[in-house]
DNA sequence: CGTATGGTTGAGCCTCCTCAAGCGCTGTGG
DNA sequence: CCACAGCGCTTGAGGAGGCTCAACCATACG
């Protein structure tokens, strides 16, 4: 589904977007070329060792970036929310499968006007550095997890981002997220099976920490305190 | 130790380190504030919650870039080679631990004189972004292989990964490889314990598929194509 | 009402970790 | 020159955490 260029201007990512870093003109250059296209959850992107055609700027909703072994053993190495880069510039081949978790608002560009813009706008080139400077950060961060946490630990810390994602307080008050994925992808994602994502959701209930509805999404945290001791950040 | 800074003209790896993207006239300038630094093996450059001060190019040697939890779990998030960039850009505190695996010779900038440089010549900054997008390619890489291969898996793919290091022929030849590390580093990088390491070293001599004498880091691999079966790697 | 899908829970097993002992080399001091 | 301590590597025995396989439950949907 490909609509008509919305106006950049009252963008809903405007100012966190890539293209934050742009003034009122250059932007109107820019949405001559960006197109926006609706995905409904599972629709995919871009598939692992297809052409590498499609940069984008996620406007709402969220992705999953997977990586796979020729046997079919799966990684979700990255989720990406609203006001998140999506795509591999400089790279003529996919290396990753990119694809909706929730109905996702993409505002797309082709993968080579990509990068004349980012010739044409330092400040967006600079923009887009620091960000992959962050997301090589976090993505140390998740090997760090992955390779040295336990399931309880690695879930905590699950928890824990969601809930900082969601812009929500530091403080020791309860709180409310909702996680935008099945406990398959959980599980994807943090480098476990559906089985022992359930039993640690169960586990985190049945000591007080979190509540949710059987096999709900909806989740309450109710002692961030404790979620943060075991996933050990302070 | 600081050296008076070595012509950048000659250096060993003027083409291969980011600075390869510069002319002769703007390596002359650069070479007034870059240092030379001859690092023993042990020695660290930057602990994670200090001052991020530097920013480098590894001229010789090898280097590890390690993260920890507050308990002191470990993992090595990298290794770093001759020509590679070492250093977190933009940011005021570094968030890893890096030091010298062997002795090992580094170009340094102030991270803020760096930031100039990079202000100052485009095609370094372009340079630097690809090679961050390609660094955040392999971390993702290795976020598959911690969460979803084996012991014996990731063993064989760290070695694989050594072979094509050295720039070694790709066809079913053995050829000899240095191990740059001991047992233990081996096992920080992989997400394993020393005796599993070790362990799984034996099991390959006991297959035939690679010799070393015992405790030695020079090791033969003989049937490059069963370890390339292991590690998955085509 | 029956089926499909996603989640939960249980039983058993396997891989890797933990703990421990032993080996071989290096360097040092008597 | 030899004894001995120290270090890194190897090997073994035992245990635990997470995976596999399987059954069961709840909800959504035709």
């Amino acid at each position: 589904m490909t609509h008509a260029p919305a106006r950049c201007l009252d963008c809903l990512v405007r100012d966190t977007a890539l293209c934050g870093s742009l003034n009122d003109m250059e932007l109107a250059s820019l949405s001559t070329i960006g197109k926006r296209r609706m995905l409904p959850p599972g629709q995919v992107i871009s598939w692992a060792g297809d052409d590498n055609m499609v940069c984008a700027n996620v406007v709402s909703g969220s992705l999953k970036m997977v990586a796979s072994l020729p046997d079919g053993r799966e990684q979700i190495v990255g989720i990406l929310f609203p006001g998140d880069f999506v795509g591999e510039p400089f790279s003529s081949e996919a290396a990753l499968t990119v694809s909706a978790l929730t109905e996702t608002d993409l505002c797309c560009f082709p993968r080579e006007s990509f990068e004349h813009v980012l010739d044409d706008h330092p400040r967006v080139e600079r923009t887009l550095l620091r960000r992959t400077l962050s997301s090589l950060h976090s993505a140390r961060d998740r090997m760090l997890g992955l390779a040295r946490m336990d399931a309880r630990e690695r879930i905590a810390g699950f928890l824990i981002d969601l809930m900082h994602g969601t812009g929500a307080r530091p403080a020791g008050q309860p709180i409310r997220i909702t996680v935008p994925m099945g406990r398959g992808e959980v599980a994807d994602y943090l480098g476990l099976t559906i089985e022992t994502v359930s039993r640690q959701f169960s586990r985190l209930k049945a000591d007080g920490i979190i509540t949710f509805d059987k096999g709900g999404r909806d989740l309450d945290i109710l002692l961030p305190d404790h979620l943060a001791a075991i996933a050990q950040v302070d």
